[in-house]
DNA sequence: TAACTTAGTTACATTAAGTAACTGAAATAA
DNA sequence: TTATTTCAGTTACTTAATGTAACTAAGTTA
């Protein structure tokens, strides 16, 4: 019936995308490294809690890198490795889809 | 705080492929028009109910097209719009970044 | 009339994500 | 000295998304 099942390495990639809000953190990471915090608040609606789980994962796939540096108080960097900015060319794709393809919202009334 | 929001239709692209199946589902429907069940047979682990919802989703977006055909029994298949086939750029370049930084797994044994 | 096919849906169980309050260490502030 | 603040998360609990398996409905064939 499955005769043609999907690359390994593609499905892998697809699954860890498909996370809710990992590419929007390796988004916010293309512009430098960043805190715990300031991510969390470039990201509306994401939780302390996700976040938290997001960059550990990030982290074990070699994406993201933690950095600590021990001042007082401690300062945390998260930054993107070199195969975490090599996704930029994914994210450009879909900027690209969504201009071409999707209408622009409308403007709210307050 | 979040001086630097992002743009609403790179979001919403984001949010819809960060649906688990999404880019799966489109990535099967590439290869041309599908039935409901072939679809659910070239994804193992995908449920009807879940396909059910994201063909709906999709249909609602504009990427996917619903075709029925009166024959006996019904037929009835999906296939991708050309919106829905502009998204092929997105998904080769997730295969040329999983193919350039994802280890090429192990054999397993039986 | 009973069983089969296609295309789903429904009820229920499990897992993931969201919310808000809390922890722990170090450095000020009163 | 005790209290307060900052940073970087974690914990307990609630709600939403997914998964599982059985079921529905319409037409067809045996």
């Amino acid at each position: 019936m499955d005769s043609n099942p999907m690359c390994p390495r593609f499905e892998r990639a697809v699954e860890m995308l498909s996370k809710r809000w990992t590419s929007f953190i390796v988004f916010q990471l293309l512009n430098g490294p960043m805190r715990f915090v300031q991510i969390e608040q470039s990201l509306p609606n994401l939780s302390g809690k996700v976040l938290s789980d997001r960059l550990k994962e990030l982290e074990a796939e070699g994406i993201v890198s933690r950095n600590v540096y021990p001042e007082t108080p401690v300062r945390i960097e998260y930054s993107l490795t070199d195969k975490g900015r090599a996704l930029t060319p994914i994210l450009q794709e879909i900027g690209k889809w969504s201009s071409e393809w999707l209408p622009v919202p409308e403007a709210q009334q307050s």
